[in-house]
RNA sequence: GCCGCGGUGGCGGAAUUGGUAGACGCGCUGGACUCAAAAUCCAGUGGUAGCAAUAUCAUGAGAGUUCGAGUCUCUCCCGCGGCACCA
């Protein structure tokens, strides 16, 4: 027999594979279940890492064995190809970011083709090709039109280093989530989609989803929903109102000032009318222009300036307040202005102690003379709602004081205008003249048209808007999307009066790409609909979603609102996407840390799979530690040695082979671990399984010739983990189909449960004996067995045997 | 500060969900084969005591519930992740 040699077997397997369309997946099929497992897509940054491997190869595992277990199962796979990163490295090289990207492409398939994967490459979607991107900008159009795009200016983060809008998600504690460049804030006009209106849904939909809890618990962090109340607050002297927000409606008593945030729309009307308004003038300039990197600081002392000569007036008790303006109030959250209560709420507690502001208890239960006192309690100085909890006071204060019940929302709405060259472009044009009509008219446009005066979708039979080929796709510091610079790409004709418009020259964010990818899949070469109804019947739900959890609040909360924007549309048929989503774990460096090229220790699968082959590879990733956890796995250079010392062990076991009757406890440690391969598999524990079959083959090597059938039947357990050694055996013992279309083994429950069992006999707790019985032994059988041992006689002695605990199949317990 | 997840040998990790703690793999120790090495095979491998059978301690710390706790409850410590001047 040749010796096991990796290469030749996986590259002849992966060619017949590939030839005779194994992985080819129909949208019907008959008397089979459907089943859809998508993993994120990969962003053609130029080279497999480790990571893709575990993104997919070990997914691909539970892929082969949903198949042998009679499943129909969709496994794509595509490339996330716009963005940044291709664009800068584009720029950085001096080439055009199309052929970078198609360069990766085409590099990064022939990598992922080494993984011995089940993919169904006929599927295959590039965001950035117009086939996709023209339902992209189509899909775009449907919320644009229902309402829920619109162009504002508002105050945006600006990433100084990509030149380009960040969104809110793309901001990690005032930094640019791609490269750390400290974000500066711009008003600029930008589109933007209203995920807020999805607020609500998006938290309480959660509820139903088969989702592990700490991804609920970030999604609802991140969107942050807080229910309070709105509460006006008179200024004497003016028409205009204070309103601020509060969750402590209770504390109402206990205002003794009130706050506007530095960029609150009063701030300038009451600066012009007060006495000291260059001093206010002043410290809002200076707050508006910090950054939030500076604003949000840990430990910043709180600043503000009194409005002078005016006063709000508590709508509680009638009480004169003075108003300030101060930064720890912000402009973007609630109303843009608080209601101070120093002695229940610690920054109010700062604020005063720092001015000199007065303290007043309306709570009672805890000492406020050296801090805020933020618990619940009695009410006290309330007035007649002294006595009354907190609980039963929240009610009643904001009905004696007209106050309306409001909730409010951490999450903004989603920023999806970049000015960056290599994205899609927004199949918007503007027309001037049609501005001021739709203004006065606005009957006879849709929702997008009216919110958005002389802004018009591109007609469908003018889709793709197609990104064009320019010369300079250089971003700029002004803001000015590159696609500006293109005369021709701008002139267009507007779709109401037919005269000249001008084109959106920004481009889209690529979360915009990536938030429906998962039903282009479902219909890819589809050319007259995003996907077909029938094709997404098939297909959706998700049944299964594999991921990173640094898209918890950003791709999966995007696409879980896009989703449901479309069913709303009628586009999509359910409101949920992914009915299962789990995170995976990381795979680090030898020396435990994360892999990067400034550490050095980056893996180069490439060679891994060069030296050891890709079924090591494959088992090795599988065996490393359980795959539906976020646990982190670093890379055993001796780990990986043992799995290939494994299946060499495999390949010399085939010399065994022969035709004897194999004896009964190897025929029940094949059906145990038929069944515990497959419950494993099923709960993506793939390294117990892959322990079970080691455990499998230890006892037949030990035991003599081995069965034909047996050794079959290993092969058929083996085939989802190393998938071209287990053809190759396959084969060699004369089977001329292929492993991977044969159905997954049945395990005979009979035969399990006949089995004797040994049942652990414990004395006051301590395993103190053993013993063998028949699995439908009585309680009565047992006893007689247990105290027929010598062993256990010994230890009960003369004592009273004051309790017998038998649990059936597993322990007795003796009290003495 | 709030929320979520976790803490088990030298290492990655198992543990039938309240029932033999440490499966499987790595590493390590000893042996076989070899002139030798590698590879391979065999045996051992949580601590302590013992030649051994065995006893005893042990799942971050401490308490509790229970016949029985890695698993449940409470208090605390540590690590990872999310949110954070969010009213």
């Amino acid at each position: 027999m040749q010796k096991y040699n990796h290469k030749t077997i996986e590259k002849k397997w992966q060619k017949v594979w590939s030839d005779e369309c194994l992985y080819e997946t129909s949208n019907e099929s008959s008397g089979k279940e459907n089943f859809y497992f998508l993993s994120e897509f990969p962003y053609p940054s130029g080279n497999l890492h480790v990571g893709h491997w575990y993104a997919f190869a070990v997914p691909d595992i539970f892929v082969r064995f949903k198949r042998m277990q009679g499943f129909h199962v969709l496994f794509p796979i595509g490339f996330d190809a716009f963005g940044l990163p291709a664009e800068n490295a584009a720029i950085k090289h001096g080439v055009n970011p199309r052929e970078w990207t198609e360069k990766n492409i085409a590099y990064m398939t022939g990598q992922i083709e080494s993984m011995g994967g089940s993919f169904d490459w006929s599927r295959k979607v590039i965001t950035c090709q117009p086939e996709y991107y023209r339902w992209t900008q189509w899909l775009f159009l449907q919320l644009f039109q229902a309402g829920l795009v619109y162009r504002k200016e508002i105050s945006v983060n600006w990433c100084p280093s990509c030149k380009t809008v960040l969104a809110n998600e793309q901001v990690v504690s005032g930094e640019c989530e791609r490269c750390n460049s400290v974000v500066e804030k711009r008003n600029m006009k930008q589109w933007s989609v209203k995920i807020t209106d999805y607020a609500d849904r998006l938290i309480d939909d959660l509820e139903s989803l088969e989702w592990p809890e700490e991804i609920k618990t970030a999604q609802r962090n991140w969107i942050g929903r807080s229910e309070g109340s709105e509460v006006d607050f008179v200024i004497f002297g003016f028409s205009e109102k204070i309103t601020v927000f509060t969750t402590r409606p209770d504390t109402l008593f206990g205002v003794t000032y009130v706050v506007l945030a530095p960029e609150h729309p009063l701030v300038s009307v009451l600066t012009n009318r007060v006495k000291n308004s260059d001093v206010v003038r002043n410290y809002v300039a200076q707050a508006i222009v910090q950054k939030d990197i500076d604003r949000l600081s840990d430990g910043r002392e709180k600043t503000g300036v009194l409005f002078e000569g005016v006063v709000a007036v508590n709508p509680a008790n009638g009480e004169e307040v003075p108003i300030f303006v101060a930064d720890y109030v912000l402009g973007s959250y609630g109303t843009g202005a608080v209601m101070a209560v120093p002695a229940h709420d610690e920054r109010d507690y700062a604020f005063a102690k720092k001015y000199d502001l007065p303290v007043r208890q309306v709570v009672d239960g805890g000492d406020v003379s050296q801090s805020a006192w933020t618990g619940s309690g009695v009410l006290v100085n309330s007035g007649s709602f002294d006595g009354m909890t907190t609980d039963d006071a929240k009610k009643k204060i904001i009905d004696h004081v007209g106050g309306r019940i409001s909730k409010k929302y951490r999450l903004r709405d989603w920023t999806v205008s970049r000015q960056r060259y290599w994205g899609v472009p927004i199949p918007l044009v503007y027309c001037e003249s049609c501005a001021i009509q739709v203004q006065d008219e606005s009957t006879g446009v849709n929702n997008g048209e009216a919110i958005n005066p002389g802004w018009f979708a591109v007609s469908d039979d003018q889709l793709p808007v197609l990104l064009p080929e320019i010369d300079d796709f250089r971003p700029s510091d002004d803001g000015k999307s590159p696609l500006s610079k293109s005369a021709e790409f701008v002139e267009a004709m507007c779709p109401r009066c037919g005269g000249r418009a001008l084109r959106e020259t920004d481009t889209l964010d690529t979360f915009v790409c990536s938030s429906w990818y998962f039903l282009r899949y479902c219909d890819p070469k589809n050319a007259r609909q995003f996907a077909s109804s029938e094709a997404l019947s098939s297909w959706m739900p998700v049944d299964f979603y594999s991921g990173g959890s640094e898209h918890t609040t950003m791709h999966v909360l995007y696409s879980r609102f896009f989703h449901k924007a479309l069913f709303d549309l009628g586009l999509v048929s359910e409101s949920e996407p992914y009915v299962r989503r789990m995170n995976r774990g990381m795979i680090l460096g030898t020396d435990g840390q994360k892999m990067s090229k400034s550490k050095g220790n980056v893996l180069d699968p490439d060679k891994i799979v060069a030296e050891l082959g890709a079924d090591t590879m494959r088992l090795y990733l599988a065996f490393i530690g359980p795959y539906n956890e976020v646990g982190s796995y670093p890379w055993s250079t001796e780990g990986i040695i043992g799995m290939r010392r494994f299946l060499e062990r495999v390949w010399r076991l085939f010399e065994k082979v022969s035709n004897v009757t194999p004896d009964d406890s190897t025929m029940v440690l094949l059906h145990r671990s038929i069944e515990k391969v497959a419950q494993d598999i099923t709960a993506l524990k793939f390294n117990t399984a892959v322990s079970q079959i080691m455990v499998f083959l230890n006892h037949l090597e030990k035991s003599g010739d081995v069965s034909r059938g047996v050794y079959e039947q290993f092969l058929l357990l083996l085939s989802p983990f190393a998938p071209h050694m287990s053809e190759e055996l396959w084969h060699m013992l004369g089977n001329d189909d292929f492993i991977h279309v044969q159905l997954w083994p049945v395990h005979d429950e009979s035969l399990l449960r006949s089995q004797n069992v040994e049942i652990v006999v414990q004395i006051n707790g301590r395993v103190r004996d053993k013993i063998l019985c028949s699995s439908d032994a009585s309680e009565e059988d047992v006893r007689l067995l247990v105290f027929a041992s010598s062993r256990v006689l010994q230890y009960v002695g003369d004592k009273d045997v004051r309790k017998f605990i038998y649990v059936p199949r597993r322990l007795v317990n003796i009290v003495v």
